[in-house]
DNA sequence: AGATGCATGTAAATCGTTACATGATTCA
DNA sequence: TGAATCATGTAACGATTTACATGCATCT
C-alpha cells in the first residue's frame, strides 16, 4: 500500500507537520508504521515534488522551525483515485504461527512458555489500545458518518487482536489436553 | 521475520530444491510469500554460505538440474534458537481499513461498491484455501502432535480471513442502516 | 547532569515484489 | 504453434526499519 496514502489521508483531514504525522502513524494501531523519520519525511518531500501538497514554513520562538504540509487539489485527486482502486488482500503471515508450524522438536513446556510470552504481548497491546480508544485518539469526525467509519476502523484493529487471542486460547487448551492425562494418577 | 526461517522450517522437515520451496511458499496461505525467485534462491545461497544447509546436485534426464538442499546441524540449531526467541507482534495494518478511514468524500454507493469488491476477493481467497485444506496440503505429520500443530496453523489463517469477513458484514449493515431510513416513505 | 520532547533530516541495510532471461519438455 | 511445467538465476525497484546526526528547551 505504501505510506504515501496514509499521509495523504491525514492531510486530507487537516494540515500537519512531518513530526505530527510521524507521531500519528507510530501511535496508531490501525495505521501503525514504525516511528521512522526516513519514510515520513522522505515521502512528504516526494509528495511535494509531485504537487500533491504545499509547504508552509512556521518560525517558532524557542522551538525548531515547523514545515506544515497542506494537501492540494492534485493531492485530493490522487487520494480519491486510490480510494476507488481495488484494495489489496491482507496477508495472514504471522510470525508466531510460523514458529508453531516448526515446533516439532520443541518440548511442550517450552512451547507453552513461548505461547505465554506471545499471549502476554498481544494482551498488553490490546489493553493499551483499548485504553487509548477510551480516552479518544486524535481522529477526524467532520460528520457522523466519518465518526462511524473511524469507529469501524478501530473495531477492525481490535477485532484483529481479539481474534489472535481467541486462537491462542484454543491453542493452549489443545496443548494442555494432550499434556494433562498422564498426570492424573499422581497425588502429592 | 524474514523468509529465512520459513525456508529453514521446511528444510527441517525434509530436503527440498529451491523450486519446491518457491511453490510451497507461494501456495501457502499461512506462510505466503509471493512467487518470487529472487528471495528464495538468494536466501538459499545465503543459508549455504552460513553452513545452515548442504547442497546436492541432481542431474536429471530430460529435465533441468535440481539443487537439493538439506539442513545441517548448524541450521537446526539456528532454527531452534529462533523458535525460543520472542515472537513478533503482527501488525493490524490493512489496506481496506485505511481506505475506509479516508472515505469521507466517497459517497455511500461508491463505498458499497468497493466494499463489494473487497468482500468478494476475501471470500474467494477463503473458499480457495478451505478447498485446499480439504484436499490436504503438503504438510509434515511426523507424529500426531505435529499434525495437530499444523492444523492450528491452518485454523489461524482461516480464522484471520473469517474475522475479516465478519467485520465486513457488520460494516455493510452499518452503512445500509444509515442509508435505508430516508427511503422508507417512498413507494414508486 | 541527564533524560525527554520538539523538529528536522540522512545513511545504510534489509525485506519483498515484479519482471527479465534461458532452455528443454510436455500437453493441447 | 503456443502455453504450461520444470528449474535455475539476475536486475531493478520499492517498501520498511534501525540507527545516526543536530540543536535548543524543559523537566527531574
Amino acid at each position: 500500500m505504501s505510506i504515501r496514502y496514509a499521509l495523504l489521508g491525514f492531510l486530507s483531514w487537516k494540515p500537519f507537520a512531518g513530526y505530527d504525522l510521524k507521531k500519528l502513524l507510530s501511535n496508531s494501531l490501525s495505521f501503525h508504521w514504525s516511528g521512522n523519520n526516513n519514510q515520513v519525511y522522505g515521502t512528504l518531500i516526494q509528495l511535494h515534488k509531485d504537487g500533491a501538497v504545499s509547504i508552509e514554513v512556521l518560525q517558532q520562538e524557542k522551538l525548531p522551525t515547523r514545515k506544515v504540509y497542506t494537501i492540494t487539489e492534485r493531492g485530493l485527486e490522487e487520494l480519491n483515485a486510490w480510494l476507488r482502486s481495488p484494495a489489496e488482500l491482507p496477508l495472514a503471515r504471522n510470525d508466531f504461527a510460523t514458529r508453531l508450524a516448526w515446533a516439532f522438536s520443541l518440548p511442550d513446556p517450552q512451547l507453552l512458555a513461548i505461547l505465554d510470552g506471545y499471549e502476554a504481548s498481544v494482551e498488553a497491546h490490546l489493553t493499551l489500545y483499548r485504553e487509548r480508544c477510551r480516552r479518544g485518539e486524535p481522529a477526524p469526525a467532520r460528520d457522523l458518518r466519518e465518526a462511524a467509519l473511524w469507529e469501524s476502523v478501530q473495531e477492525h484493529a481490535i477485532g484483529f487482536y481479539e481474534s489472535e487471542m481467541r486462537w491462542l486460547r484454543e491453542l493452549r487448551l489443545k496443548i494442555m489436553r494432550w499434556d494433562a492425562p498422564p498426570l492424573s494418577p499422581k497425588s502429592e
